[in-house]
DNA sequence: TCTGGGTCTGATAACGTTCTCAACAGATCG
DNA sequence: CGATCTGTTGAGAACGTTATCAGACCCAGA
């Protein structure tokens, strides 16, 4: 109809502006426009004529002065550049958005300090909740005074020793119970584990004491460990720490410590890879060793990446349900976000094992 | 020392309850929090000893109500599961966070609808610039006005015909040529591109005269044919309307495309995909058509995916500098919210070939 | 002593919403 | 007819910060 009037600057109108141009006055506009209250008919009217007349947006920044909430949830990603995080990401983000929220990301990149920085920004931004991934060495003291002031949070995958926050993982020491059977029903007697943890951990995952895993903190490695060292308990079969290849994050680190289980003396006859990147390492050493998948060496990996099928020979793996893993956390935030009381919850999921072509009798 | 006061409630101290306990002004107490003005050295220690006794946390929802500004800046990514957003994703948030912004994310999953809501979403939190990766069929509409009120936008990756803002991307036809002239040069003659554009666009592909390519917007695939076409006709090879296969997006379209490819009466004897998930795709024909890679036929993909080197044959690859991508288009974001006057540009990288071994001269 | 120019300070006004409260009209009820 | 209720309205406070401005103080130079 008519353009807008020059006087005031487009997208900066306020209710104040919209009020004025509807003749009615800033509170029957504020009702009108934020849909509370009750306002007639009429004014209605009124009032949203004036607002698309003058392209009037609402400042989610004044509202949020007033409501004390901003309907953003704060994600703290371990590694952003890992697959797993974004599908997660993936399932976080349509719930959160379904629900209104929207969602404020941060990338420790695994360092402390990055995840130090990212959580206090997330607090002066007052975040009305958290889904963290809390990096191998993660700051318990501020995340758990955090929740203790009442800021709900929520664990993905990783958990923190001693922290009373709510979980949502994968039941890991399931997982690799699950997926070390499936090799010693094969027949598979000498099966290797490579993780991704740190080098810190390669004590306690060579102990001969499984209680020693628990002191590996962040613990989806440690507990996947603990399931692998069960089911080779419950068939009999001797705990051989080599077997155990604490081999770093990288594919590189994966693919030296395949080599290295290789050269053993008494080779192993199948591998698990505790992650993807890792699955792609021992692949590469396969590779580069001239050995034959599965004919001479088997291969289980964790998660399901999209190459997973399509390599040769495709990989037999534990997939995790990653995407729902992002939607019940977001889901579980979101419960509490709406005021519910809850007991604190550690939410698991089973992973699946998908067979396909990497697995076979041990050679001989 | 003392403990919290217990009539404070923890994690929500103002600056006047800092000010009160430090003995000085409400004015005094935030120049000396906020770090501007001039405040002498004994009441910034008062000040700061009162600050971290009550724990306080600067409200940066109170801060930007009145600096106007909110060091967010939104991102809109595509796809949020494809490999190339994430990383480009790590690039953003890496420079971002350097400059001291945080990043507003969201998935507008190639909806309309979804890009929309978003974009609502981010001007209503009051972002301070945006990094968009429009949809297939974007709001030219809305992004171009929020331009038009001065906020910043930089387009990562594909561009919107007729928009006048920044973009990053790679010399996509470069990329398309450079591809083709690698098969070219190797004898190759019968080659074949798989696009993941839409089915609407499969008209303007096939079309006889290569302008017609500037129809097909959002245009990276567009833009590598159009390069494809250029290397075919300066090598004097022509253009067969087959070739071009109009896939669709996900990996399965891909393994039919090629699929129906290889039963052409004259199939061709090279293949470009143009993007990893559609490689990942006609590595699955060749693997169910039994078609060895690359004696019968040649493969070039794009994006050097973390498995391209792992699987077999380890695929020769278009490889986009991804991170770099994203750190360009947050670098460009930064000048801008700076208050850098700055001409519109076209901030093009070269995409590089990498040799490996799924290219080898036509059979026969 | 007076003046000028710094440094430092505090009261108070913004910012754009929502919330609180009192007031009013009209309808309903006794 | 008065009392009570319901729906609607507007004035003004509130949120927690930064910006503005005027004044207090101190010291050097005239």
């Amino acid at each position: 109809m008519t353009t807008r009037s020059p006087g005031i600057p487009i997208g900066d109108t306020t209710v104040a502006d919209v009020a004025r141009l509807a003749g009615v006055s800033v509170a029957t506009a504020a009702r009108a426009l934020g849909n509370y209250g009750s306002v007639s008919a009429r004014s209605r009217e009124l009032v949203s004529a004036a607002a698309s007349e003058l392209g009037y947006r609402p400042n989610m920044v004044a509202r949020s002065m007033i409501t004390k909430t901003t309907r953003t949830v704060g994600v703290i990603v371990g590694d952003i550049e890992n697959h797993f995080f974004l599908s997660a990401l993936r399932g976080i983000t349509d719930r959160l958005d379904a629900f209104g929220y929207d969602v404020l990301l941060a990338n420790s990149a695994e360092e402390l300090d990055r995840e130090q920085r990212a959580l206090q920004a997330m607090v002066e931004r007052r975040v009305d909740g958290l889904i963290v991934t809390p990096a191998q060495v993660s700051d318990r003291e501020l995340i758990s005074e955090l929740i203790h002031q009442g800021l709900p949070v929520v664990l993905l995958d990783r958990r923190i020793r001693g922290l009373r926050a709510d979980s949502v993982g994968i039941r890991n020491r399931e997982a690799g119970r699950i997926a070390t059977d499936y090799l010693l029903h094969r027949g598979h007697r000498r099966i290797a584990l490579i993780t991704g943890a740190g080098a810190e951990h390669r004590e306690a995952l060579h102990a001969e004491d499984p209680r020693e895993l628990k002191t590996v903190r962040a613990s989806t490695s440690g507990t996947r460990a603990s399931g692998y060292r069960q089911a080779l308990a419950a068939a009999g079969v001797p705990f051989v720490p080599d077997y155990i290849s604490v081999a770093g994050f990288r594919r590189e680190d994966a693919c030296l410590a395949t080599l290295e289980l290789l050269n053993l003396p008494a080779p192993p006859t199948a591998i698990v890879t505790l992650d993807s990147g890792l699955t792609l390492g021992a692949l590469q050493a396969f590779r580069q060793a001239g050995i034959r998948c599965p004919e001479e060496c088997s291969l289980i990996g964790f998660d399901d990446a999209e190459w997973a099928e399509v390599v040769s020979p495709p990989i037999t793996v534990m997939s995790q349900p990653v995407v729902q893993l992002g939607e019940r956390a977001a889901e579980r935030l979101v419960q509490r976000l709406n005021g519910e009381v809850l007991d604190v919850a550690a939410i698991r999921l089973s992973a699946t094992l998908i067979e396909r072509s990497s697995v076979a009798p041990p050679p001989g």
